[in-house]
RNA sequence: GGCCCGUUGGUCAAGCGGUUAAGACACCGGCCUCUCACGCCGGUAACACCAGUUCGAUUCUGGUACGGGUCACCA
């Protein structure tokens, strides 16, 4: 068989050599060490927390190490692209503070390696392709879908494995007469690799793994489809390759077609990136637990956080709590670090699928939360609410000042208050402070009548003086409750509760309530000085 | 079914031949307290199973069970 007469049949316009490609894309120039990693998103539309996870790592190997992270879109299938995909990827990992140094950009490119879309690089893939066929390693297969599933029900008959190996590879042997004739008449064909029979056993080090042993390939897969576009594996191994990938981070779905990757570097004679398989998210359904589906689980799609406002640095803490085990040890120690000094590494990734905890992340939320100023609440909040909730954007919009005094309620001392959880739980819990949003939703409590509550709102409004301190104030909330018949401590109220009509928890309970609407609420006197003593005033007015 | 990966409390997890088997979230008590939130103290709760190696196995080996992945011209 003449395989160059049949490399220059099949691919007559290819000219480059694999050296040309070896030139035109040459080693990075980094310092040792550095990590060289990627996300290779489908645009499919849909990018999920998955996606998100894998980002994190190969982002922090890439920047911890002086190295490079990129964007590279894997658009082989064009049955599956979505309109404004590549738009959607890159406003979410914007979102969620991932930043790329290199790859598709909004409507371009950014970067020496590319192009970064892979529909872009067909030529590239076929010099190597040529090549292959050059030396005897690819054929081109004229197998039709329903002959490919007469095989496959043969084989299952007989017990066999499925798929074109060995003596099922009916396309391997044509002589380039017959290829020639095949293509004239039309036929349609995909490139195989001409897989080995053998039980030889492959073993790769993965770095999340440790060793990876399984059975040499056999098969003659797909290197390029009929359109000429590239299968997932032969992408991944020239790309990977040319834009001098040193990490593949990918999840363990992946592991089983690890065969097929060593197969083609072997025979392009490259040397492997490190292999990082990493553990699927899963979610608890019943007593059991199961992968994370895209039909069944919101919480899955990457928009989902983004509508429920959590906030960026929460999803980067949840998600590095569950990629690196000593991540929490190193956030109590020291609560106010950047988390982007924690020393992520890939020694301490857990490899059994980890469940997505949605109360472990609003509570790491709350932490987030607290610990950011009045000032980055807002802006954060605010950029929220311009996205999601603009008459809320509007409201915060208007009362700058009462907002971020709002904000700083129990702020400072080593206790500060964790109200807020999201930013879309914001909206609901600060609403008391704006006349706009303001509702009683609460219950006056029972041991508060309406007499009661005539006679306390008449003298607190009397005595009432905004100029008050918070013991000033208390004070005068004190002898307003003993005047009133109420156990000013509330422990003599449930020694005696006989004794009293209700206790001084009653008493603020129903001014917290007129004031905030909640019997649930910050620190009365704190607030009243957010809203000022014209809210203040008015709303305790209308219990008169 | 073949091949592969995994299995420590409800969840996430430390552990790398000898431990009273950490810690976090959740849950339940208690304290603090004008409510809540915070904080503090305490509590319930785990090495899937069976063999083997060993003086000794959560840790090493084999098997079983269970869970997961994958076997496309999808990634």
């Amino acid at each position: 068989m003449d395989y160059n007469s049949l490399a220059n049949l099949l691919f007559p316009d290819v000219t480059d050599k694999p050296e040309d490609m070896e030139a035109r894309f040459p080693e990075r120039e980094l310092p040792a060490g550095a990590c060289v990693t990627r996300i290779g998103p489908s645009p499919t539309g849909f990018v999920h927390l998955g996606n998100l996870y894998n980002a994190l790592i190969g982002e922090r190997l890439a920047h911890q190490s002086g190295g490079v992270f990129y964007l590279r879109i894997e658009d082989t299938d064009s049955k599956r692209e979505v309109e404004g995909a590549v738009e959607t990827v890159i406003n979410a990992m914007n979102y969620f503070g991932v930043h790329f140094d290199e790859g598709a950009v909004s409507g371009g490119d950014n970067g020496c390696y590319g192009p970064y879309r892979q529909r872009q690089r067909e030529a590239i893939y076929h010099v190597f392709a040529k090549d292959l066929v050059q030396r005897g390693l690819a054929y081109p297969c004229f197998l039709t879908a329903e002959q490919i599933e007469a095989i496959r029900e043969k084989q299952t008959a007989n017990k066999e494995n499925p798929g074109i190996y060995g003596e099922y590879a009916a396309c391997r042997d044509l002589t380039i007469q017959q290829v020639k004739e095949n293509i004239s008449a039309g036929m349609e064909w995909v490139l195989r690799y001409r897989g080995v029979q053998t039980d030889e056993y492959i073993s790769v080090e993965d770095a999340v793994r440790g060793k990876l042993e399984m059975p040499r390939n056999n098969m003659d897969f797909v290197l390029l489809k009929s359109d000429g576009i590239p299968t997932y594996h032969f992408a991944h191994v020239v790309d990977d390759h040319l834009m001098r990938s040193t990490h593949v981070i990918r999840g363990e779905e992946w592991i089983s077609s690890l065969p097929m990757h060593v197969e083609l570097f072997n025979a392009l004679g490259w040397k492997m990136p490190v292999y990082c398989h990493t553990a699927t998210l899963m979610k608890m359904e019943g007593t059991g637990k199961r992968k994370l589906s895209k039909r069944k689980d919101p919480e899955l799609a990457l928009s989902y956080y983004q509508q429920e406002g959590i906030s960026s640095d929460a999803i980067w803490e949840f998600l590095l709590t569950v990629l690196n085990s000593n991540f929490e040890e190193w956030r109590i120690a020291d609560p106010e670090a950047d988390y982007r000094d924690f020393p992520y590494s890939l020694e301490k990734m857990s490899i059994s699928g980890a469940l997505v905890d949605l109360d472990k992340l609003r509570n790491i939320s709350k932490d987030v939360i607290g610990r950011m100023t009045a000032d980055d609440v807002y802006k954060n909040w605010l950029g929220w609410c311009d996205e999601y909730n603009n008459d809320f954007a509007e409201l915060i919009r208007k009362y700058p000042e009462r907002t971020i005094a709002a904000l700083n309620v129990g702020k400072g001392g080593n206790k500060p208050r964790k109200d807020l959880e999201t930013w879309k739980q914001a909206c609901s819990f600060m609403s008391f402070y704006y006349d706009e949003t303001f509702a009683v939703s609460d219950d006056m409590p029972a041991e508060c009548d309406e007499e009661t509550r005539n006679l306390f709102f008449a003298k607190y409004l009397e005595s009432y003086d905004h100029g008050d301190d918070s013991s000033e104030w208390f004070a005068k909330v004190k002898s307003i409750t003993e005047e009133l018949g109420f156990a000013v401590k509330p422990k003599d109220y449930k020694k005696n509760p006989e004794q009293y009509k209700g206790s001084i928890v009653h008493i603020t309970n129903m001014l917290r309530i007129a004031l905030t609407g909640h019997a649930n609420a910050p620190d009365i006197h704190e607030v009243s000085h957010v809203l000022g003593e014209e809210i203040v005033r008015n709303r305790l007015e209308k219990w008169l």
